[in-house]
DNA sequence: CCAGAGATGTGATTAAAGTAACAAAAAAAT
DNA sequence: ATTTTTTTGTTACTTTAATCACATCTCTGG
């Protein structure tokens, strides 16, 4: 048996059938077989065949179609299975946050699976402008709708779903930043505070140059970890933040 | 009745085991009923009545927990519902891009709902490395495994999904592009090429500006119209491309 | 410690989704 | 045109999910 991919002429039913299927998923993002009978105008067997006939692009998941990938693999950010560690404990750091957070005020939010949370946490209605340069924390903002959003570009770094800059010199020259929440992968009381790689130190240390005030949030099994780049001292810091709570700096 | 909220004290073993449950959902996106019951070490009859109370959160696909937002409204970007608008045309012409695409080559990626559908077509092992603005292209680059992003920064603009610089100028300076991939509102013979927003005709009018080859990707339904902002001549285009095919300029 | 409200578990019941087998229709090939 | 193959629809059936009512348990405040 050999399958004759069509060419000039027009798409098969069965073909142009499943286009509309995967544009209709697309649209709805969730599709009841029931509807999607009556929009193609089959049956819904026909339905359930098209889908298992397609299962690397659509699937089943209790009588709606959704894509695929939805259930099992989003690889998205490398960060996907790292940020699964601890995630109560960042939450409740991010939500220690909260009360200090007023309206009309200039934040930078730095990368990693910490700070989403703290997006996620902001009242709808509170109106701010938050600077960052982590497409994770990008994806989060622009939900909120009052918040006004400035994103620094450059090359994407997967591990960190990041993107950093040629030069980091004077990128920041052009802000000034009210409190910068800044996340770290280890903090030592010797060694300092360190992340994983140069170029988030620098910019790191870049936006701690342009802020008024500097919060490091981190949850409390960051603590005695010690990463390869150090970026400041945990007196740079005016606030740290963990799950248990606030504790202001001398 | 009035509802006390727990303050410094432990959290009830129900608030506790919901936040578990959004973890889990979060983490594995999509969690049968049977296996939630399990992991919290509850009935099944439990797990649900957590659902329903939460429904603003989480939801019932059956027999699967999923985020709640997930089949309903989704307001990422204002774009989401433009996008429906002649998906089928839009994808078509993104298709007919695709066989001209050749590995290790640096790209533009214009904004707007038609060009994603180009991203989600290139091949998953192709090497290219692709400049973009718009959050939504980002995205979707950042699950193609074998490209480079850049990312060009600014502050948001929701209704394009883009991030427009402070200064168009001389931002591209520093890239040269073998070919730029262009979006548009309008397509008119007299007119020329518009879109909306004039900061957006700018920075693809510097695009261009910095590119070896440049094509236009529109679906038919824009031929003869008319926006504001004009950046381009259709004659400026190497390559005009539709849901009908490419077709070269003289 | 005990009363009472809220939370949880159990099993029966109902509704819905998934499957299989076969008949009918459409498309392709001869 | 007619045979063959593929596609689609229908029905009955099996499995799974959702709901309900009630019993039991667990906190909390007096």
């Amino acid at each position: 048996m050999q399958i004759e991919h069509p060419r000039g002429r027009a798409l098969s039913r069965k073909e142009a059938r499943l286009q509309q299927l995967r544009d209709a998923v697309a649209k709805h993002k969730c599709l009841h077989v029931r509807d999607a009978a009556e929009l193609l105008d089959v049956s819904e067997m026909t339905i359930r065949r098209d889908v298992y006939e397609n299962a690397e692009i659509l699937q089943f998941l209790g009588g709606h179609i959704v894509f695929a990938d939805a259930g099992l693999h989003r690889p998205p950010y490398d960060l996907a299975h790292a940020a699964e560690l601890n995630e109560p404990a960042k939450r409740a750091a991010c939500a220690a946050c909260v009360p200090h957070l007023k309206s009309e005020e200039t934040l930078f939010v730095d990368c990693g699976t910490t700070l989403p949370h703290l997006i996620n946490l902001i009242p709808n209605d509170m109106e701010l402008t938050i600077i960052c340069y982590a497409l994770n924390i990008a994806d989060m903002v622009v939900r909120k709708p009052k918040i006004k959003l400035v994103m620094l570009g450059g090359v994407y770094h997967a591990p960190t779903a990041s993107f950093y800059p040629a030069e980091e010199d004077h990128l920041l020259g052009s802000f000034a930043i009210n409190r910068a929440y800044i996340s770290a992968a280890g903090v030592d009381r010797q060694l300092g505070v360190t992340c994983t790689t140069f170029r988030e130190a620098a910019l790191k240390r870049a936006a701690m140059a342009r802020s008024q005030e500097k919060v490091l949030v981190v949850d409390k099994s960051k603590f005695g970890q010690v990463k390869a780049a150090a970026f400041a001292h945990l007196t740079d810091f005016d606030m740290l933040v963990t799950e248990e709570g606030c504790s202001f700096q001398p």
